[in-house]
This record gives C-alpha cells, sequence and structure tokens, in this order.
DNA sequence: CTAGGGTTAG
C-alpha cells in the first residue's frame, strides 16, 4: 500500500464531517489494530457506511473527530520528537518516549529502527527490534536491509533478506544494488539493475558511482551516456570519477555544462583541483562559488583551505576565515582547527595563535595542529610548553602530536630531549611508526651522531621507508662525510631507483668536494635511469595573484627590474662581508660563471620580486618547493640587513624568519 | 513544508 494512498484516506476521512460517524465505528471496533499496525491499513476493509446504524447520534460524530484527531496528533508529534532524537543519536530519549507511547504505528517502530541503519555494531538488536514491529512494511525492510549491508554482514545474508521482501518498491532495489556496488562486486550489481522492473535516478546513480569506486571509468561513461535522467548527484559523481583518474578537462566540461550545482559539486571540482596540485585554480572556483551566493560548510572549508596550505595563499585564507566569523561554522572545532593550520602552514603564527586561544572546544588535532605551527616555526620552546599543556587539561596525545614534538625538538636543536620524547612513547601507550623514526634520523644526523643515526636506522622494527636514507644523506652532506653518503644513496637508490633526491643529492656531495669526475658518473647514471629531477622553484603571493619564479627564470615580466635589484644588492652585500658560497653552485663552470648561477635561484628572485613590490611595513613572504639553498640562507640573511625588510621562507622542512640580519634557524637546519 | 522511515555524489 503506497503511501500516498494512505495519508489520501486519511485526510479524506478527517475532513469530511459527514463521514465522521464511519470514523467512529473504525476507531471503536479497529482501533487497536489500527494504530499498533502500521498500515492504517484498511480503512476500506470497513466498507464506508455499511455497518453503520442510521440512528446514530450526529452531534456526538464532532466530538469522536476531534478526539480522534487529538489522539493521532499525539502519535505524529511523539514520532516527530522520536525522529529528532534519533537525527542527534539519542537513542536512550528515543526509546524512553517510544515506551511510553500506549499506541505506536509502524511509523513509530521505523524511527527508532532508523538509528540503527546509520550506526554500526549492534546488528542483532536491529533484527531483535525488527522482529518485533507487528506489521512491518516495505519501510521497514529497507531500514532493516540497510542496516545488514552497512555492518557488512556477509552479502549473501543481505541478498537472503532482500529476496524475502514481500512488496519491494525501487528503494528496496536500490538499498540491495548499493549494497553490491560497495562490496565491490559490480556484476551482481549489474545483474539486479537489470532486473529491476522500475529504475529511478538514484539506481542510476549507485550504478556510475559503483563503477566509478570500482576503477572502471568507461563503464559509468557508459551508463552516465545512457541514463534517462540526470541528477545533480549523478553529474558529480562523474566529476569525482574524472578527477580521480587525472581528466581535469573533462571534469572541467561536465562543470560546465551541468544545468544545476550544489555545494557537493562545487567541493567536488576544488578537492580534485587541489588533489591534482592545482591549488590556485580551486581557489579561484571557491571565489566564484562564494559569489554565487553558496554557503560553505565544513568539508568544502577543509578542502579550500588545504588549498590555501599548499599554496600559500593567506589571503584567501584570510577571507575564508571572515566567511567562518560570520557563520555558525565558528563555533565548529573542525573548521577551527583547519584554519589554525592554514596559518600555520602560511607562516603567520599570530594569528593562528589568536585562533587557538578562542576556540572554546579543543580536540587532540587542535593541539596537533598548533605544536606542529611552532615546530615548524623553529619555536621549539614554545611547541614543548603547548605539550605540556596539552596534558595538564587531560588531552591524550596521538602519534601525530609525538611527530611533531620531535620536529621542534630537531628544528630547535634540542637533540637529547628528542631522544627523551622518543623513548617516552610507550608510556603514553603510543606506538612507534616511521615518521617518529625519520624524525629520529634527522635530529641525530643533523647533530653529527651519524652513527647513533645508522644504528637507529638498523634497529628499526620495520624495513627503512627509503626516504630515511634520504635524511640521512643529508646529513652526510651537512657533516661532509663521503663514506656514510655512499652507503646512504646505494641503499636509497636500491630501494628507490626513481628517488630524483638521491641522485641529486649524491651529485651535490661529489660537487661541494670538488670530485667532479663522480658528479659527471652520477649524472650519467641518472640520465639512463630516466629520472627527472624536481625543478626548485619559488613563489609570494601579492594581492591574489601567485607570482612563480624558477632558478635562471626567463619568463616572468619583471625579470629586467628584478635582475638590477640583485645586481645591485650582490654589490651592497659583498661590501658588508658576503661570500658566495660557492659549494652551492653545482655546474662545473668557472667561478665568476658560478657566483652569477647562484645570484639567479628561484629564492633570490622572488626575494628580490617582493623588495620591490611588497610594502614597506609588511613582512615579504616566499615559498620553496624544496629546501631553501645554503647560500640563499646566508645572502637573504645580509639583504634583511641591507633592506631592514622581515623575510620568511617556507620551505620544506621549516620556515625561515630573517631579520636584521639572523635567522630564527640559528643555522641550524 | 505536506505525520515518518529507506537508496545516490564530497
Amino acid at each position: 500500500m503506497s503511501k500516498r494512498n494512505l495519508s489520501f484516506n486519511f485526510k479524506h476521512i478527517i475532513r469530511n464531517q459527514q463521514h465522521s460517524f464511519c470514523l467512529l465505528i473504525i476507531f471503536s471496533s479497529t482501533k487497536h489494530r489500527y494504530f499498533s499496525s502500521s498500515t492504517i491499513q484498511n480503512p476500506n476493509a470497513n466498507p464506508q457506511g455499511k455497518a453503520i446504524p442510521s440512528s446514530f447520534p450526529s452531534h456526538s460524530s464532532s466530538f469522536s473527530s476531534n478526539y480522534m484527531t487529538h489522539q493521532l496528533g499525539d502519535i505524529i508529534s511523539s514520532n516527530k520528537i522520536i525522529t529528532s532524537y534519533v537525527h542527534s543519536g539519542d537513542l536512550d530519549s528515543a526509546f524512553r518516549l517510544f515506551n511510553n507511547m500506549p499506541i505506536k504505528t509502524t511509523v513509530t517502530w521505523n524511527s527508532i529502527l532508523a538509528w540503527y541503519s546509520k550506526n554500526r555494531g549492534k546488528i542483532c538488536e536491529a533484527r531483535q527490534l525488527f522482529d518485533k514491529i507487528p506489521e512491518p512494511d516495505t519501510v521497514s525492510y529497507n531500514i532493516m536491509l540497510s542496516c545488514l549491508i552497512n555492518n557488512s554482514v556477509d552479502i549473501g545474508t543481505a541478498e537472503a533478506f532482500f529476496n524475502q521482501i514481500p512488496i519491494k518498491d525501487t528503494a528496496s532495489w536500490n538499498t540491495m544494488i548499493s549494497g553490491f556496488a560497495q562490496g565491490g562486486k559490480m556484476s551482481e550489481a549489474r545483474k539486479l539493475f537489470s532486473l529491476m522492473p522500475q529504475r529511478n535516478s538514484v539506481s542510476w546513480n549507485a550504478m556510475i558511482s559503483g563503477y566509478i569506486e570500482s576503477g572502471e571509468l568507461d563503464l559509468a561513461v557508459e551508463l552516465f551516456e545512457v541514463a534517462p535522467v540526470k541528477s545533480v548527484v549523478a553529474w558529480t559523481a562523474m566529476i569525482n570519477g574524472y578527477m580521480k583518474f587525472g581528466k581535469i578537462k573533462l571534469a572541467e566540461r561536465l562543470f560546465k555544462e551541468m544545468p544545476v550545482k550544489n555545494l557537493v559539486t562545487w567541493s567536488a571540482m576544488i578537492a580534485g583541483y587541489v588533489e591534482k596540485c592545482r591549488a590556485e585554480d580551486g581557489l579561484k572556483l571557491f571565489r566564484m562559488m562564494v559569489r554565487s551566493g553558496i554557503r560553505p560548510n565544513v568539508s568544502n572549508l577543509s578542502s579550500v583551505l588545504l588549498g590555501c596550505s599548499e599554496s600559500s595563499a593567506l589571503q584567501l585564507g584570510r577571507q575564508v576565515h571572515q566567511l567562518v566569523f560570520k557563520s555558525p561554522l565558528y563555533y565548529d572545532t573542525t573548521a577551527g582547527t583547519s584554519l589554525i593550520s592554514m596559518y600555520c602552514k602560511c607562516g603567520d603564527l599570530e594569528d593562528a595563535w589568536k585562533l587557538f586561544l578562542e576556540i572554546q572546544r579543543k580536540d587532540v588535532v587542535t593541539w596537533n595542529a598548533m605544536i606542529s605551527g611552532f615546530a615548524q616555526q623553529g619555536a621549539g620552546e614554545k611547541a614543548l610548553c603547548l605539550f605540556n599543556e596539552m596534558k595538564g587539561v587531560g588531552m591524550k596525545p596521538d602519534w601525530i602530536t609525538f611527530v611533531a614534538l620531535l620536529l621542534a625538538c630537531n628544528h630547535a636543536g634540542l637533540v637529547d630531549l628528542g631522544v627523551q620524547y622518543f623513548d617516552s612513547m610507550r608510556d603514553y601507550g603510543v606506538e612507534t611508526k616511521p615518521d617518529h623514526y625519520a624524525c629520529m634520523v634527522d635530529l641525530l644526523g643533523r647533530a653529527g651522531r651519524l652513527n647513533e643515526a645508522v644504528d637507529l636506522i638498523k634497529k628499526m622494527p620495520f624495513t627503512p621507508p627509503s626516504a630515511i636514507f634520504g635524511t640521512l644523506l643529508g646529513a652526510c652532506r651537512i657533516h661532509k662525510n663521503l663514506e656514510l653518503a655512499e652507503f646512504a644513496a646505494t641503499n636509497l637508490l636500491s630501494f628507490d631507483p626513481s628517488s630524483a633526491a638521491g641522485y641529486v643529492q649524491l651529485a651535490n656531495i661529489y660537487a661541494a668536494m670538488n670530485r667532479w669526475d663522480h658528479v659527471a658518473r652520477v649524472r650519467r647514471s641518472m640520465k639512463e635511469s630516466k629520472v627527472v629531477k624536481t625543478p626548485g622553484y619559488s613563489w609570494l603571493e601579492l594581492g591574489s595573484a601567485v607570482h612563480e619564479f624558477r632558478s635562471g627564470d626567463r619568463k616572468h615580466p619583471a625579470l629586467v627590474s628584478i635582475h638590477e635589484k640583485l645586481n645591485d644588492l650582490g654589490k651592497k652585500m659583498k661590501l658588508a662581508g658576503y661570500v658566495p658560497d660557492l659549494e652551492y653552485a653545482l655546474h662545473d663552470v668557472g667561478e665568476e660563471q658560478k657566483e652569477q648561477l647562484l645570484l639567479r635561484h628561484s629564492e633570490k628572485l622572488a626575494v628580490a620580486f617582493g623588495l620591490i613590490n611588497v610594502p614597506l611595513e609588511t613582512p615579504i613572504r616566499v615559498f620553496k618547493n624544496l629546501r631553501v639553498c645554503g647560500d640563499c640562507h646566508c645572502a637573504i640573511k645580509y639583504i634583511s640587513a641591507i633592506e631592514r625588510r622581515d623575510i620568511i621562507v617556507r620551505d620544506t622542512s621549516r620556515f625561515h624568519h630573517f631579520k636584521n640580519g639572523l635567522c630564527s634557524c640559528g643555522d641550524y637546519w
């Protein structure tokens, strides 16, 4: 019996005062069955008028009608309250009300049962409840089916249950299809899909997203093209599919063509751009989205803020903050934490800290974000203080907290303290992961305790991740330990033959020691293995635009003035005592040429551009995709003094805050 | 929004 017929019958009866006598009959004779069974089902089982004595007093009809309406109203409002309890996850209150209801309908039972389909792990209770429903309807069966599927009970059990459903509607079929699709069983899903009597857009969507999930983009496209009804869900699923497979152009085309877009659609595009390293485009789209009047939610914000962090678009991040500030998301911990981490990654610790203090309900992720922020800035003591404060309020640290702590010790040069924290992890019941070992190797290696670093690698309870040898190699370069460098490089390249970093580091070490024959050898084998080095580049945000520079850049329109500025600075720097560190010019060319190459490093270009264009009182924030080069580090210190400017450089491992000729890292990096 | 419940996209 369909819902529409039921409600129609009911309203019809109630509205028609002249039929109210028949109501009374229904009510008195079948009262119990009528309400305890779901389906108010059979008003027709009492053929209207037939059983009714003509002498029935008419004055009582309005009374009974009112009484009836009152009862019904009670049930309806109780059902509503139960539903709201279930929605807010409060099963106890829902049950309390449920147990106090003298009359229950199947709707009442279904509302309760729905809790179990949204919450996993109580499949037995759900089944017991289902079995108690006096007259389960199709919806009851559907909810139970989705309970079975959501609890990843054996799909065969779910299928058997599905087959037992006496009257299946489209949703029953759809639920079963999505059960198969979620389990990756697309051929079964397809079989049901072709068998089902009526398909709605949900059926098509379930199949399309199922194919995308199991990696069969072509089949998804095929279905999408023939689908008679394409809802916004299907379009969005396809956009996700195209993005996932790197077909950005196709995703863009769909996005342009589709008739209706909602927040999920926009998010899919934005997140897709961010994941495919096109954060700029993602951010552009976000601006368009807000302009078109769509209000972001938490998950949407998180992907946008991640985009801001990656491309260091602090100005846009601030705009997002403004938006959050004016919305109910202001009280959301996840939204706040995303903002903190955005500020930290853009190097704006002051605003991160302000926000951290404002957030009332901090979770472990919030604390971790702030501790990592301090760690990245090299503010080791602040990070460690915050950790103590965190323990003070009873917050339990997790493994990420310890990564942040070790990073803090590392960047602040607190070697022994780092070792202590590493050893204390067991006391906190936190498992040591490869990340922790990587931090420790960096910590020990950088401090020159190379042998201890190697011992730690040997003691690792798992196969060392190849990157850890890259870390060791970096340490060898600082401490000019050629023997260990070769050991590290050999390991690195045997684990990961395509590692550009391994070749480059080794070549750099040879170059630094003027072993040009070896450099040539490494470069040759690099070519043979078809390894491509990640080109280094730097960028900075100016207004809403991001300017990018490559080493020896030839493209940026302002190059003439930048070169002038750098040549001028070069002279002033030398007068102040700067000696170009030719170790970092990694080509076997004459000294003068080396100096010229050094002066065209991407970070210097970006800094010079910043000096020309960024207002005097504003710090210059430069970002680099690799680690900052040693000569540039030295040069920028001089520049900060000569120009009396604050210059902040974020590289892959930390922030360097240059001021008055000094760097916040204390030259330990 | 239509007394309520189930299925699809991040």
